[in-house]
DNA sequence: CCTCAATTTCAACGACTGTTGAATTATTCA
DNA sequence: TGAATAATTCAACAGTCGTTGAAATTGAGG
């Protein structure tokens, strides 16, 4: 390898295989991050070509299209986090059901609370995605809402949650609330309420799940367990 | 003049004004549609004048620039929505919390519920908008906001509701789940659950109501108002 | 060393973008 | 009628966009 070639800043333009050949994993960290900073279309392949220090050609050498790379980054990215809630749903845990929700809203937040980009970006592609898009979405969503209807429905069996719940619209209600938390709440609490994002943020998330709780449990009045809030 | 430059389908190309004049009102009703469906910045001027019939040019003599539009159209749409929920909010109603709360609800469906695009825009604009636009969305929405927050005052202050609420998460999460279903519920309705979107739509709000209503009432087993659901 | 395949860049296509200054026409007012 | 003003279009600028075909470079296999 030849270290005198790196000049300043100009990156070396020659043709032919770099040394560090650039992989599609590269190259689906660049487009994560232009996407999220973007959005789909907003993100242009020339701007994700930059920030993986490559030609813009070279992106259709790894992908057919733009759209083919955000059904890679699906890939790589949702799979985890349904592997984390199939262990959650598990029928055989016997942790309380306020629990296992809660260590549910904490997968997602670990996945997606620190992405706001890859949030706004999956959620516009449900709305505006191509039909291939959404198809692909709504698979591994089905995957990721499964685990939360199992524990809802293991909740009800249990007597932890009132027996005429809809579980999908109540899984529905849980997850997206805590998105919606994620996304406005640092947004707009301190031009709205005058109060720091990260507070605002914590405040939020607790007085959502107490809510949810209330709304869902059999016998609110039954204290959450005490170090539930603790968990991360 | 020489009228046979009119080819064959292409309306008048005059220079000069029509007979109906293009005003400030037609060219948000064509901003508006086209930012529906393009979003912020997939919304071109020229697909803006194309919706208008008029000349691109002719946006940049009634507004600003495409930022100025988007401030004309909250000023034209968040008003009215601020002055029915500020009816809704007078301190003397009797009505009980439950009612009015649906209320609110049904007011955001009216002026909301068959406009996606412009919650879109409106959600992405709060999220990436420039500072200016920032602040005057937060301006509208305050405005909305507190309107919220005193029913729900009153509310507590009745006894309808729990006293240890924080009135300004909890008319944020009751508002901003409305509007969540409105725009999910539909896209994914069919693809995840199989039912049909208006069907899930109308399940999905009342069941959310319920759940909020149970999370925030001070006494939940008292049973809603036989009629608010039939309320439009 | 030669060859071949894999990797990378270059250069260009047509289309679209926000915006502006000048030209043109219609209406209004004197 | 004439002049002023308001409303509208035209033409162009300098960008960016997705995409493609060809050229160049590298490394491996023989």
């Amino acid at each position: 390898m030849k270290p005198s070639t790196l000049k300043t800043s100009a990156p070396r333009k020659t043709r032919g295989p770099k040394s560090l050949k650039v992989d599609t994993a590269l190259l689906l960290d660049a487009a994560q991050s232009v996407f999220s900073k973007s959005g789909m279309s907003g993100a242009s392949i020339r701007a994700i070509a930059r920030k993986a220090g490559c030609d813009p050609a070279l992106i259709y050498y790894h992908f057919e299209n733009k759209e083919a790379m955000f059904h890679a980054l699906l890939d790589r990215k949702l799979p985890p986090i349904a592997k984390e809630l199939e262990i959650l749903a598990d029928p055989s845990s016997n942790e309380p059901t306020s629990l296992r929700l809660w260590r549910v809203t904490r997968v997602f937040r670990r996945h997606f609370g620190e992405d706001s980009g890859f949030r706004a970006v999956l959620r516009g592609q449900i709305l505006n995605g191509t039909e291939g898009t959404k198809d692909a979405i709504a698979r591994h969503i089905q995957r990721n809402a499964r685990c939360n209807w199992e524990i809802l429905q293991q909740g009800i069996e249990r007597g932890h949650l009132r027996a005429d719940l809809n579980v999908r619209l109540t899984g529905f209600f849980l997850v997206r609330m805590f998105m919606e938390i994620f996304d406005l709440v640092p947004a707009i609490s301190e031009r709205i309420a005058n109060v720091p994002a990260h507070q605002a943020l914590a405040m939020a998330e607790r007085a959502w799940f107490e809510l949810f709780w209330r709304g869902v449990a059999a016998h609110p009045a039954k204290p959450l367990p005490s170090d539930l809030f603790s968990l991360e």
